[in-house]
DNA sequence: AGGTTTTGTGACACATTCGTGACTGACTGT
DNA sequence: ACAGTCAGTCACGAATGTGTCACAAAACCT
């Protein structure tokens, strides 16, 4: 299990029990302080795949702690999005210099800050070569060549391993067949479109099981996702 | 899904050559000319989604290449970020009056320029730099396809979407129904243009919800916008 | 109110896109 | 040479989306 880990900095206890809820509950490890110089040293003990992080918190500020985030080695490329007050325009531009990947605007919506972690996770998170990708109830070993769902082995072709293998690398978002012909089957071939639907079909056939959701996303005239449940 | 275009108008080949690589790096479609008289043309022929022109440059001077730019019907709208000599206050003051929309003075990291470039890229076309939009009790992801409303899940067709991603772009903004039909059907359909009303309906339909108001507003003989509560 | 213009809406014929089974040929290991 | 596996294509039906029209409803103007 590799659960991406999620660095949760806010101050208003009750705004951070309910957001460290439902982001365990999105199947985030989340890591949780009230305190900016602990989120610094949190950080550089075990570098987080996100930082969630209010603006205004005890010890340091959010923005300084921003800063020095980037300033870290390990830390530089960590992405940061920011809780801010509302309508903080000028903190939003001084943020963003700072490097703040994205920013959510008080009062929000847990949904809204999930949407948009979620959306940054997808863009951020390059492949995860050699390791063991986990979307909703498949897993993926990429050094083993193994899939699994719900425990159950699944055998599958090279090229729908291939396409399973690019899908959970970016759960959620939708290719075009010809960016799937691009990622999957090599970018000068010149191969039918329609022959990514085949696949996608033999894909679907060979993770199906009883009770369980096709996880396959057909997005008519855009084209395919894996859903991240 | 198509990536941002960015055109790079710079005549120092390093300098233009690594911020390319810089800006592939985070995903946008590059193309560079060291001329400005050849980036006007190449911004005729493919409009751009955001410039960045070099103050001094060969052949038409940077400023030049900005006034024309805003003049051409199509490229009007294009962010232009510009590159200025350090401490070059008058030209920030002419720049500004003749459009760019930002500027950075030499010397600058090339991580500063990507900071900026991207919050232009957020700041107007939210859904282009891969961000979730917000508008109201809408919620728009443009990587995952997905829409939702008070955290209901939308489905729409695909006009429909476009429509409402158009309108989500753009909050609070009319649009006649020509405008709608070059930038959400392209501009060299030929449509009639009631068809617009009937998709406005179907958006309405498709985004109706008990006790929710309806978001599209009729502006009487001029076209539609997304009310932006 | 009465007439005019503009927009909303349901229906429908046509177009597009997708799912699917079948087929061929390439390649592999025996 | 043979069986087995896999990739790519195709064709056809099913599902879904699209553009237009005609008429109803609403807004506007005098």
């Amino acid at each position: 299990m590799n659960a991406p880990r999620l660095l949760l900095v806010e101050d208003d206890p009750a705004l951070a029990e309910l957001l460290e809820f439902r982001f365990r509950q999105q199947g985030y490890a989340v890591t949780s302080t009230p305190d900016g110089d602990e989120a610094l040293l949190l950080a550089a003990e075990e570098v987080p795949d996100l930082v969630v992080l209010d603006w205004m918190i005890e010890g340091t500020s959010g923005l300084e702690v921003c800063r020095r985030l980037r300033k870290g080695k390990a830390t530089a490329h960590v992405p940061i999005v920011m809780l801010t007050a509302r309508g903080a325009e000028d903190d939003k531009i001084r943020g963003l210099e700072t490097g703040a990947d994205d920013y959510v605007t008080k009062p929000f919506s847990p949904r809204e800050l999930i949407a948009r972690v979620g959306a940054i996770m997808r863009r951020i998170r390059p492949a995860l070569a050699g390791e063991v990708v986990e979307v909703g109830d498949l897993s993926l070993d990429a050094t083993a060549h193994k899939v699994t769902r719900r425990g159950q082995t699944i055998v599958l072709g090279p090229t729908e391993f291939r396409l399973l293998k690019h899908f959970m690398e970016h759960p959620g978002r939708v290719f075009s067949r010809g960016q799937l012909l691009d990622a999957v089957w090599g970018s000068e071939t010149e191969i039918e479109l329609r022959t990514v639907d085949v696949h996608i079909r033999r894909l679907r056939k060979g993770i199906e099981l009883d009770g369980a959701p096709d996880p396959v996303r057909t997005v008519r005239s855009a084209g395919y996702a894996l859903e991240a449940f």
